[in-house]
DNA sequence: TAGGCCATCTGGTCCT
DNA sequence: AGGACCAGATGGCCTA
């Protein structure tokens, strides 16, 4: 079960050219600039903004501090070689998280998620999947009967999906004090047939007990643009 | 203006 | 030895 998901998530602050792996890295971007001979505060500064966005005066920044560090010699090369690396590796990591943004369910206000916000998103998204998957076996179990809107075909996927929204409401709470570790799951008491379902109103109300799960309707048309392929 | 988020630099540690 | 990984420090941008 795939869900096929619109994501809208637009890159504010990043600016694609310098982040990208392969791309201009800001070594490289320094490099380019080492045989400039004037300003290289106004120069940089000035190239950069033109397409670059806010990130350039942090660019410059680090060039400087890295040129005025003293970084010389094999030590030097060696320091710089590295931060190359971890640079590559920051990025990888940020591709990534990228990567996993965008199979996500989007935001009703287009915001992008944080790197923490993303993690504990998708790791309380694959338990709604999860928990999803183990109801709809449970209704097909011989002598179970589904509830009357998963009976229709048509209706399963929002039916489905307004019952993980349900279980998706804490994901990106504000409020993380219960869910600081990422080893928690989100604890479920009670049958899926408990489950009621409110098409028409497009809300679902639960019997089912969170614990201590912090509830947050921030999510309300999560699903909104989303259908799942069954 | 404070706090959140982020990118980068850096040195230390572990692994191959 | 060199690369990968990690965490602390630093400073910029954005938002409430």
């Amino acid at each position: 079960m795939l869900p096929t998901l619109v994501c809208a998530l637009t890159e504010r602050c990043v600016t694609e050219d310098a982040v990208k792996p392969g791309a201009h890295s800001v070594r490289s971007i320094q490099n380019e600039d080492d045989d400039k001979p004037d300003d290289f505060n106004t120069q940089l500064g000035r190239h950069r903004t033109s397409h670059s966005g806010w990130k350039v005066k942090t660019f410059m920044k680090k060039s400087l501090r890295s040129k005025s560090s003293g970084l010389c010699g094999p030590r030097g090369k060696h320091r710089v070689k590295a931060n190359d690396r971890e640079r590559n590796r920051m990025h990888n990591l940020n591709s990534a998280l990228d990567d996993l943004r965008s199979i996500l369910p989007m935001l009703p206000n287009d915001a992008k998620l944080t790197k923490i916000e993303t993690l504990r998103f998708a790791h309380n998204y694959i338990w709604a999947l999860t928990e999803t998957l183990r109801m709809a076996d449970h209704h097909q179990q011989p002598g179970q009967h589904a509830p009357r809107h998963f009976q229709q075909e048509a209706c399963w996927p929002s039916a489905a999906s307004i019952y993980m929204m349900d279980h998706l409401e804490s994901a990106t709470s504000l409020h993380f004090s219960s869910w600081d570790s990422m080893s928690s799951t989100p604890t479920c008491h009670g049958s899926p047939g408990d489950v009621r379902l409110d098409l028409n109103r497009g809300i679902c109300s639960s019997a089912v007990t969170k614990g201590q799960n912090p509830t947050m309707s921030l999510l309300p048309f999560i699903f909104q643009s989303t259908t799942i392929d069954v």
